[in-house]
DNA sequence: TAATTTACTTAGTAGCAACAAA
DNA sequence: TTTGTTGCTACTAAGTAAATTA
């Protein structure tokens, strides 16, 4: 048996001092491997081939038959014998579950816990309105009903205002319409009914004799042909991409796929806010000890450095380097200010904090005054109009100016972040919607573009690396996303039928005699054990962090006989140290690609992800290096849940959840810094702890008394106690004894999760449908799991059938 | 084929509001 | 009512990966 793995632990340079791992809470790094469960085995062959039969889905050749002997000779095998190593904890248990028939029906699963095979009321579903985004029209739509224009509101529940009515017609698209990829949610076969009925508020032939009006009387294919006309260069790419969804238009009921081509129809906005401008203060910094005059806009800048006086970044001499010359700048070369070491900031900073002490100091009234206002102003830029329904706008503010704030060691931190003006914004809307006015007077957009092959509503470039590009999308909660967001989870659902395949095939890969072969096998091996990303190529103006393929030599150490240790930073510049036992072949091969290098240079010298993923999307249709994130995250909670939850009331399936959850955010390296008050909150838990174990000590001693007819004894502070009988003592003891065992729990879970990040798989990996089906059969409340926004961000899983298996 | 551009997802955290405990 | 704690949301940086260009 494999020794466990440690996890990783958990170190950021930015935040060295903060964080320390936690535990070595050992088992938990190991694998998700419950796909491999032998029984399953048939039935994802079954599976594949059925598949292939319904759909006439040639496809790639499921790589789970890399060759006949291959996977005779692997599959066989448990996976135990191919991954000896990280599999450590759930293995084991899987060992155990092998007696699953096979079954013939693909896509759904058996239980061996029948009681999970009941759905149950389907109360569930009535729940899910209440959630955020509810599919029910909102009184808006009633509002609006009148005018044969119907928009739905996706993705909150406040209150609404009008978004300026268009000439375009309004249309229902619930985001339970979103396009079935062929793995349907509902194993049982009803596919998303749902979304049929509801569109039965309005009929097919108003909608599309709508859209006709609405599309000033052009053919859909014409139309959309004119709707993309982004640029002279790109109308061949775009015609194409159009060509092939165009049978979209066949019926306005079919949403335009969210894979390729187009993404919308019609498309409203009012565009972007902008953040107010700078506002002059007057007070004055000290240079050598003495204030100094400063324009507004250098005085901006100063201001931008004082507020981030109590920050780390104010110990980073490259920040402090890159303001100052940003500074310079503004404040030109014969400036009384010549260097940062004489500045005194601390009367702006003082400032800074006494404005926001005023600000907490507001009555409840003033603060909700301000935030009405605030609202007031922004709501017309919260929503767009995506086909017909109102759907959320995220980002619609404009990033206010201010100093970067690049994580790690970022080359680039501390330099100033210009203000974004108009004239920096390229808008996409609609061909026929109307263009936003530009808020600021005397300006104008710098573009507008109606692209309807892209989801972005505006975007600028990044001031700070003008290479990259800051979009404004939509909210999590709209449709698209929601769309895409299901077509995530159904890809890595399809890595289940091909994994088998793809392991034997890389496992073949490790002693391959083509070095560019043997680095991918090895590559993907790591990427799949230990769901590391894929490392693209970075630039030298970024911070130094590594994935699997640009992994360095020094960043895998191997420890004979055949263990690895990894030591690097990852994304966002946080540290990733794990020590793994893996296949000796695979231990070998590292040995080689280290052999003869330095240890800067790259452990996969013939690798990069394009490579990397060209040979995974041999193996699987869409495959790519970050399914198996998702799939592993999500195949382990699927597993964990099944197996773990037991008896109990919803309290203790929650803490089961959050077990599982806890697990796939180790494995996925979800980090966090540690608060700044935990030491704190520990030192008050075990102070409380001390004093009931005193109150024990106390009555025990009175029991004893008791049992003897004796009076208890005096109090610390000297007064007599009340007088109890022995059983009311006992009953008292056990009480105190159950809250000592309770802190100590919440102790131990607190010191346990204190660098665990649970939010960010819930977000991004965790397909909600297995939560949801789950909470289904358990009887457990969505909303103890989900809160208000990830309910908006998966409405589109709510009706999951209850014996939904990832 | 490599480099660059584009479009999108994934990530940690600051700040604040809601809630709980004292 | 005050203070501490928790959880949520907004924010924006930092990834992945595909498409395009040189």
């Amino acid at each position: 048996m494999a020794p466990p793995l440690k996890a990783p632990s958990v170190k950021s340079p930015l935040t060295s001092s903060k964080i320390s791992d936690s535990s070595g809470k050992a088992s938990s790094m190991g694998l998700p491997n419950t796909n491999s469960k032998p029984s399953t085995l048939a039935t994802d062959k079954s599976k594949i081939i059925n598949k292939q039969i319904e759909e006439e889905k040639p496809l790639t050749e499921p790589a789970a038959e890399p060759s006949d002997d291959s996977e005779d000779s692997e599959d066989d095998k448990p996976l135990s014998a191919r991954h000896p190593v990280g599999f450590s904890k759930i293995k084991s248990n899987n060992a155990n579950k092998g007696t699953l028939q096979l079954d013939t029906k693909p896509s759904i699963p058996k239980y061996e816990d029948s009681d999970d095979e009941k759905p149950l009321s389907s109360k569930f579903q009535s729940k899910s309105s209440t959630g955020a985004s509810t599919r029910k029209s909102c009184d808006f739509d009633e509002e609006k009903k009148p005018i044969v224009a119907k928009i739905h509101k996706n993705g909150s529940a406040s209150k609404d205002s009008s978004i300026k009515k268009s000439s375009i017609m309004l249309k229902k698209r619930p985001a339970t319409e979103l396009k079935s990829t062929g793995h349907s949610s509902q194993p049982s076969g009803k596919a998303e009914p749902k979304a049929e009925d509801e569109e039965d508020d309005l009929p097919i032939s108003q909608i599309t004799k709508k859209s006709a009006t609405s599309d000033k009387k052009l053919s859909p294919v014409k139309k959309i042909t004119k709707v993309v006309s982004t640029s002279l260069k790109k109308i061949n790419k775009k015609s194409k991409k159009v060509m092939k969804t165009s049978n979209y238009s066949k019926s306005s009921k079919v949403p335009p796929g969210s894979g390729e081509g187009q993404k919308w129809t019609t498309l409203i906005h009012n565009g972007l806010i902008f953040p107010p401008p700078y506002k002059h203060h007057g007070v004055k910094m000290l240079y050598k000890g003495k204030p100094v005059d400063l324009t507004p806009e250098q005085e901006e800048a100063a201001t931008m450095f004082a507020v981030m006086l109590d920050t780390d970044y104010m110990n980073k001499p490259k920040f402090k380097e890159n303001f100052m010359n940003d500074w310079r700048k503004i404040l030109g070369k014969k400036h009384v200010i010549q260097n940062l070491e004489d500045c005194d900031f601390t009367p702006i900073y003082e400032w800074h904090q006494k404005e926001k002490e005023k600000k907490k100091q507001m009555s409840t009234e003033e603060k909700k005054a301000i935030k009405e206002e605030k609202l007031k102003q922004e709501e017309k830029y919260m929503w767009a109009i995506v086909d017909g329904v109102k759907e959320k706008v995220g980002n619609f503010r404009v990033e206010p100016p201010g100093l970067f704030r690049g994580r790690g060691e970022h080359p680039k931190m501390g330099k100033l972040k210009k203000r974004i003006c108009p004239s920096d914004i390229t808008i996409n809307i609609g061909n026929d919607a109307q263009i936003p006015e530009c808020p600021i007077p005397g300006e104008s957009w710098k573009e507008i573009r109606h692209d309807n092959t892209v989801t972005w509503l505006a975007f600028w470039n990044d001031p700070i690396n003008p290479k990259e590009i800051k979009y404004v999308f939509l909210a999590a909660s709209s449709t698209l996303k929601g769309q895409s967001d299901k077509e995530k989870y159904e890809k890595a659902r399809l890595l289940k039928d091909y994994i088998q395949g793809i392991r034997a095939a890389y496992t073949k890969g490790f002693t391959s005699k083509d070095l560019t072969k043997k680095q991918i096998a090895v590559a993907t091996y790591l990427i799949d054990k230990l769901a590391l990303r894929a490392g693209n190529e970075k630039d030298d103006d970024e911070a130094d962090t590594v994935g699997c393929c640009t992994l360095k030599v020094e960043n895998v150490e191997p420890l004979p006989p055949n263990s690895l240790k990894f030591d690097f930073l990852g994304k966002d510049s946080i540290r990733y140290q794990n020590e793994v036992e893996v296949e000796p072949a695979v231990f070998k091969a590292i040995q080689q690609f280290r052999s003869g290098k330095k240890g800067g240079d790259d452990l996969f010298d013939k690798l990069d992800t394009s490579k990397l993923n060209a040979h995974l999307k041999e193996l699987m249709p869409g495959l790519t290096a970050k399914v198996f994130r998702t799939y592993n995250a999500s195949i382990t909670l699927d597993d964990m849940l099944s197996r773990e939850t037991k008896g109990g009331d919803a309290a203790e399936k929650v803490v089961v959840y959050q077990h599982a959850n806890k697990e796939v955010a180790i494995i996925c390296n979800h980090q966090r810094t540690v608060s700044k008050s935990h030491s704190a909150q520990i030192l008050r838990l075990n102070e409380k702890i001390e004093e009931l174990k005193g109150v024990l000590e106390e009555l025990e001693t009175d029991l004893v008394r008791a049992k003897k007819g004796k009076p208890p004894l005096k109090n610390t502070d000297g007064k007599p106690k009340r007088n109890m009988n022995p059983e009311a003592l006992k009953r008292k003891i056990a009480q105190t004894n159950a809250k000592i065992e309770k802190m100590e729990r919440e102790k131990e879970s607190k010191e346990d999760l204190k660098t665990v990040a649970l939010g960010t798989s819930k977000i991004n990996y965790l397909d909600p449908r297995i939560t949801v089906a789950w909470c289904k059969r358990h009887e457990v409340p969505i909303e103890k799991i989900f809160n208000k926004s990830l309910l908006a961000k998966f409405a589109w899983s709510m009706d999951v059938d209850p014996s939904f298996r990832f």
